[in-house]
DNA sequence: GTCTATAGCCGGATAGAC
DNA sequence: GTCTATCCGGCTATAGAC
């Protein structure tokens, strides 16, 4: 969170009216957490800057001095996560392996980051539809992308034998939903006590069964 | 439509106040419409009543004498849909049949089911959340619901021993959210011409080939 | 049954004191 | 850098004419 919250101070977004860096990532840690919180529970149109205010403990006229309106605190947040998420995916994969490890490589990274970014997954699949055009496009290819890596992955596979299935764009497409579940239906899993690893392991033998000939 | 919206006015909701069939039952069908259409384009929350009056062609005072409140009116078509869809399943699976033919059964209805009601399907999905607490237990009733039935099938077809599994709820919640794919991220889908025949027909194999034994 | 007009409130945004 | 006070527009909801 901090290092989101540095990285966006540093990047000189000129909507931030605050020059000492330790009070901006300081008071930028505690309005994202706490809109974070406040779209999660109740949904980010609901959220009222009075609420944020309340939940961030800052004051309405300091909140503006961090972005300069609602709407853009939404596209703050969606893209501050998205560079971040993509540049945690990117790195994890960025060595060679063989395909059967790639996978697995890629859906546990996958889910570990959606368990500790919970409340990003959550609310950026939520609220992508209430984005203005040009922004759920970037939300749009941010799907096509992940879903990419997958696709990838399984043609380098089938290319190597190891692999068989009919489509890849549809089997990267299946991939990408039951990945989504973990975040999604949070609530469900945690009743059910079950932990990140077992759904993990489980979802990487049932892909796998479902990659093999008849 | 009609039927459900004939439902809704003969369930003798004292909050209508209108007494003949026919115009209650038209103006209803015009409300519920065009708030679906409203609701999966810009998000309930969004909605004003004033964007529904304009596009369902009643007057703000007309509407109020067909639902008390805009909360209201959100219950009324989660609740509305949610019978409606589970009356259709019901009806599908009624029947006794080997627990294959059920397993493609149940999916195939579920597909087709969220086909017709896309918009439905897709609003119900992302409206739970702002709902009251005592609607949300319903909503997530349903969810759970319906995942029985998959994980009564399953262990059915175990018993038969025509399928084999690591764990039952896991694998019924994966059919699940590959089901939920089809209506949520129907724009890609749609962009990519996979038509409803070819994602069953690719979902029913892709389930098979997972439920075989290594 | 349906309409228009209006009450009353709440949310986003800003000005200017400290 | 942060606060309080205030403006203004849009929202839900209702009253009462037709």
């Amino acid at each position: 969170m901090e290092r989101v919250c540095r990285e966006l101070f540093r990047s000189g977004s000129d909507s931030i009216r605050i020059k000492k860096e330790e009070t901006a990532v300081k008071n930028l840690m505690a309005i994202l957490e706490a809109a974070l919180n406040l779209s999660v529970k109740k949904g980010f149109d609901a959220m009222s800057l009075r609420d944020l205010q309340a939940e961030s403990g800052l004051s309405m006229g300091c909140l503006y001095s961090y972005f300069p309106g609602k709407e853009a605190l939404l596209h703050i947040m969606q893209d501050q996560g998205r560079k971040f998420v993509m540049g945690i995916m990117a790195e994890a994969l960025e060595e060679p392996a063989p395909p059967e490890e790639k996978l697995e490589m890629a859906i546990r990274t996958h889910i570990y980051l959606s368990e500790n970014m919970q409340k990003w997954f959550y609310f950026s699949y939520m609220e992508t539809k209430n984005m203005g055009r040009d922004e759920a496009k970037k939300a749009i290819e941010s799907e096509l992308l992940t879903e990419s890596i997958f696709r990838d992955i399984l043609e380098e596979g089938e290319k190597a034998g190891v692999f068989s299935f009919e489509d890849a764009n549809l089997t990267a497409a299946m991939i990408k939903a039951m990945l989504q579940d973990w975040y999604l239906k949070r609530w469900k899993y945690k009743n059910r006590q079950i932990h990140v690893d077992e759904y993990a392991n489980f979802l990487i033998r049932f892909i796998r069964k479902a990659l093999v000939q008849p």
